[in-house]
DNA sequence: TCAAAAGTGTTCACCGTACACCCATGG
DNA sequence: CCATGGGTGTACGGTGAACACTTTTGA
């Protein structure tokens, strides 16, 4: 019987965080260069171990903070890895989340002592250990919960421009948007607050300003909330 | 630094599995009887705990193996359950699994040996520990998995008919469905295979037997099926 | 006055949904 | 011949997708 908690192997665990950010240009994540051995020198996601006295998402929230300097961020846990040799060092179980931040926010500093920096997404070197299948599953993740809930918001400033949120859109789905259709669809959710502000950085006409509406999101049934761009 | 592998706390990890049967009279899990400290007596998700040289999928294979005497059967990790006090005699993460079996092929002795029985999905003991958060989750999950891949046969028998396929999706979405629009949506999908038999069972007139056409399935591109019922 | 981005509606094809009657058979 | 479940088609509304021109204003 496997009936007894005594003499059953004790494991390490890891979390590893997929962490994204968006700067106009493309979606970004952030990989960190491994300053230790194995695979001293190359590129890594951004992770850690539980502790003892910690469940994995208070592990993540963590890691983020000691990396970027921010808490209350969109996370959620991916999949749970667990091949033999996926660590040739030791037997280690990765819990992979990712993370949706601001990238506007984040502590450049600290990221720079850590030897970190941000990659697009659509030109990422080769990743250790199976962090290159923990990336996929990752986009893979987000491109979904797109569809489910308002996550874009999580990687915008909090004032934003209409294109601004198309563009990050066609970041994360990787395909081109009809700005018409897109704006009819953002705008039928009804979750957005039009400022009286312009961005006149982008153009001599200037473009409203736009703020999510949490409040109003949060009123509407969760179950109802679909978004097919 | 957390760079480092030694002076890192190593945990127990078990792995739980919500496994889901249809007899045609709706959807079923199997729950056991706990045997031991804490909580004996208590019905509980089937377990186990991983070991040294064996990765979560293999472990949730084998406990499957262990108590209904099946494998190659469909099984999905579902998430990994972390919170500090879910298992109050020691600190246990639980990696959760759900899988879908055929009801008629499992071992009734097994089952019965270990004190386990089926019960209805609508009508469930309360569960141990966190486990009935495990199964709402692995509901969910299975729901919306219907509209992504044809894991509907893997419950029921290789030949059944159409009401039998319908009353399934009913079970899994908990929602009534049309009897033609089902068939016609079934039938566009192009997955199944008219056999010249009836089942004579339930009806004078008999009702033809279908079966999953996995390789016509499988030629189809992965990406492209979406049964919205 | 012109270049450059912002903003705005309509049409069409397809799909999901609602809905009711005839068929075959064994007793 | 009739009761029982099996099997089949159509009409409508809503939504996703394609598509082009006008407005504003700083230089």
């Amino acid at each position: 019987m496997l009936n007894s908690y005594s003499s059953v192997d004790k494991v390490l665990l890891a979390v590893d965080c997929i962490i994204f950010g968006f700067d106009n240009e493309g979606l970004k994540i952030l990989l960190i260069k491994r300053g230790f051995e194995p695979e001293m020198g190359k590129w890594s996601l951004i992770g850690g171990f539980l502790k003892k006295e910690e469940k994995l998402d208070s592990a993540a929230i963590r890691i983020l903070d000691t990396y970027t300097g921010l808490h209350n961020v969109y996370m959620e846990q991916l999949h749970t890895y667990s091949e033999i040799d996926r660590d040739p060092v030791e037997r280690t179980i990765s819990v992979a989340y990712y993370a949706l931040i601001n990238i506007e926010n984040h502590n450049q500093e600290l990221i720079k002592n850590y030897d970190a920096q941000w990659f697009s997404v659509t030109d990422v070197p080769k990743l250790i250990f199976d962090h290159d299948s923990m990336l996929r599953h990752a986009i893979r993740r987000l491109r979904y919960r797109t569809s489910t809930k308002p996550v874009g918001f999580e990687l915008l400033p909090e004032k934003f421009t209409m294109l601004q949120l198309q563009k990050l859109y066609e970041a994360i789905l990787s395909k081109e948007l009809d700005k018409r259709n897109f704006i009819s669809k953002i705008n039928s959710m009804d979750i957005l607050i039009k400022l009286e502000e312009k961005d006149m950085q982008s153009s001599r006409k200037g473009s409203f300003l736009y703020t999510f509406d949490k409040d109003k999101y949060d009123e509407k049934s969760l179950n109802d909330f679909v978004l097919n761009l």
